[in-house]
DNA sequence: ACCCTTGCTGAGTCCGGTCTCAATGCCTAC
DNA sequence: GTAGGCATTGAGACCGGACTCAGCAAGGGT
């Protein structure tokens, strides 16, 4: 039995290197990148060096079976000195667990999935998940390709965010094979898992109410959602989430025993030049908008701009409210009236219950349900050239004044029916 | 030889699983989710379908070696049937490739970083490849795990945003290990590896000399950066591109033949309300800061709101100056003057280096010079508190006239000393 | 003194693919 | 007619760990 070298320094691990790897006559042509030829060190190597078994030097790496003190420490001291680190793909293969969740959302650059992004991080990480990231552009197809490509990798969950509420069948497959999946920010028709969104109906006919009770009648929703369908083919419109506020606002209008203004619900906003045409659109037509509702920050930025440019301001001569929360709507003057959701909160959320799930820990508690809050500041005002209703609320304009507007209003004053 | 069953509908699948999985006399204990227990269709499953070996379905189905026709056919049916699917786990472990990159960033939160993950998962999914984001919030320590998990996962190459230009070892040794790495927005000392990072002290310096121009000669730098030391130290910030931003500043009054203002470079800017109180105290103190430069986007935010806050207007009271040129900056009154990087740009460039150093192609053709532009809009005056001299540029918003220093800068010539 | 339990240990299988190698059959060339 | 060439094919090794199983020695109980 040859003697077996135990005192490399970690500067000769190289020359264990170069008597492996070298399988047979055929070996991968490009040898120029000698780095991509390099082995690493495996536990079989530490074993040899500890003069050990694999299984016990496996075992003591491991961390797992029956090890004494004496060949952990051996096999510790091997491992250091060979510089060794364990094979997470290998390891995968054979507990089946790969410690990674992916993560589906249609555009990380939007500070909205920026944000809830952070939250699953964290709370990734901080149960030793590590989170593969891929973006859809809000493309179906994509988004199939990706839960497709992340499921072949074997990730143990997946957190999407649907960019279709009603083609699911890629994601009914996902649940019905039984792997993990937690929706975000929508629902998806007929899939019964676990969902973190806000009511969104809710909270559209909340703000939508605020804008009626201002004065409003010709209210404008802009979304990004792509659909061929004009606004009157009904119910569904492919995005839960769109779905729902246009519900809201239509309900408010309905509500308030107003007409509805079908003709301001404005799709396929992507962007900046194309939301500012819709925006000049709105509120240059006839019978205009008075106020229009962003149905994202990304959008409520271009529609800002395109009433700025139009020499208009806000809310004298348009009233503007948005979705999203984002800390710059503060600075604008006037800040800007908008509806804030925990994005990242509902991030961990959905992060949590997916590595609930993943656990095989059933019982989620008490399903925490999050809410959205309509953050009333500057932006919102009585219409200018409207017909309706009580007039416009001026802002004092240029010395910055904080806080909310002046908008005086009856508080909890219901307004017509209802139920 | 018994008779294999093709016939299977994709319902059936379940039966197949039913009979594997079941190693010997010691299963898992839990069998609740009976769900977490199912086995994946193989190709050894396939290739008893298709009646083939499995080394021929192996080929078949990964598209290597030679397969007859009529074999490749009856494989790809049964595949479809089974509903196979390749383990990527089992194929990256004896390829070595997972075509995975690792993203370590400080922040996703912050857009900066947003849209350059954005550039790098666009060009990286090009590729065919998947990103694995990891946030560090710029915490070294975090940072040396993220790449070591990264690394035991078998990424094929990193993407890294040093949280540290200092301390670089575990960068270092993913360098020297081979492993394909690239930089993004900031160098690691003594370490040559591709790295995708505009000139920042040249920006700083032009934008400094900007301020300088327009009269100001107490100039406040706000920066997240963490560290200990204080100013003084010297050189080496521990980030190469605060450094060089500071170093840009310093330069500029240099060659004003001004006196540095030492006192105004803020550091451990952390979360909005530190950054506000430092705001206040650079504002309100003796001989106080006239103009100010954020460090960064959300840096930005909190100074604005906090002179806001002070009751202070934006250019007349004090001048600001922010880095990342986010589309909110357009929306504020005055527009706020930034210095724009081409983020995407750069998040693409540094995947597309990665990538070719993962593909072995080597020469980089040329090394693209990502610039950063000094974008002028309203947010930089005069001096107001100024000690006399020519007028700064005034935007028509208030009536005040104010004076400035007469700082007057030799355009192109170069000041007093240097070499 | 004898049986059992308990603790360690090494040999070897398995995960799900890729890849080598030897064997086969068929076609063409000499 | 037969050797050589080429496309196909199946058996099996292998990637790097986790895990089963049988062997074995020391310690406990009776």
């Amino acid at each position: 039995m040859p003697t077996i070298e135990t005192g490399l320094t970690s500067m000769d691990r190289n020359v264990i290197d170069a008597t492996k790897g070298v399988k047979g006559p055929l070996r991968k042509a490009d040898m120029s990148t000698d780095a991509s030829r390099r082995r690493d060190v495996t536990v079989a190597d530490v074993a040899k060096a500890a003069q050990v078994s694999k299984a016990q030097a496996a075992r003591a790496l491991g961390n797992y079976g029956a090890v004494s003190e004496d060949v952990r420490e051996r096999v510790q001291a091997a491992a250091e000195e060979l510089n060794y680190r364990p094979n997470e793909l290998a390891r995968s293969m054979n507990t089946g667990k790969s410690n990674t969740i992916g993560v589906v959302v249609g555009d990380i650059e939007n500070p909205h999935f920026g944000l809830a992004t952070r939250g699953i991080t964290d709370t990734a990480k901080r149960s030793g998940f590590n989170v593969i990231l891929v973006n859809t552009d809000e493309d179906r197809a994509a988004e199939v390709d990706a839960v497709r490509v992340l499921l072949d990798k074997r990730v143990d969950g997946l957190i999407v965010a649907p960019a279709s509420s009603v083609e699911t069948q890629h994601l009914q497959e996902v649940h019905s094979s039984g792997r993990p999946l937690v929706l975000l920010d929508r629902t998806a028709q007929g899939l019964d898992v676990d969902t973190v969104a806000v009511d969104m109906e809710g909270i559209s006919h909340e703000s939508t109410r605020y804008l009626i009770e201002a004065g409003h009648s010709r209210i404008a929703f802009i979304s990004t959602l792509r659909t061929n369908d004009s606004y009157a083919t009904g119910l569904s419109l492919g995005s839960s989430q769109i779905s729902d506020r246009r519900d809201g606002i239509m309900r408010a209008f309905r509500e308030a025993g107003l007409k509805e203004p079908d003709d301001l619900v404005r799709f396929n906003a992507d962007g900046p030049e194309t939301i500012k045409k819709i925006t000049r659109e709105l509120l240059q037509q006839p019978d205009p908008a008075t106020a229009i509702i962003a149905s994202d920050g990304l959008i409520g930025l271009s529609v800002v701009e395109a009433i700025q440019d139009l020499g208009l301001a806000i809310p004298d001569d348009v009233s503007f409210l948005m979705y999203d929360d984002f800390a710059w709507t503060r600075l604008t003057r006037p800040p800007l009236t908008v509806i804030a959701q925990p994005v990242y909160e509902m991030g961990v959320a959905a992060a949590e219950a997916l590595i609930r799930q993943i656990q095989g820990r059933k019982a989620p508690a008490a399903k925490p349900e999050f809410a959205a809050t309509l953050v009333k500041r500057g932006s919102v005002g009585g219409p200018s050239g409207g017909k309706g209703g009580h007039d416009g609320r001026r802002k004092e304009n240029l010395p910055t004044t904080k806080t909310s507007p002046d908008v005086h209003f009856p508080l909890n004053g219901a307004p017509a029916q209802s139920t």
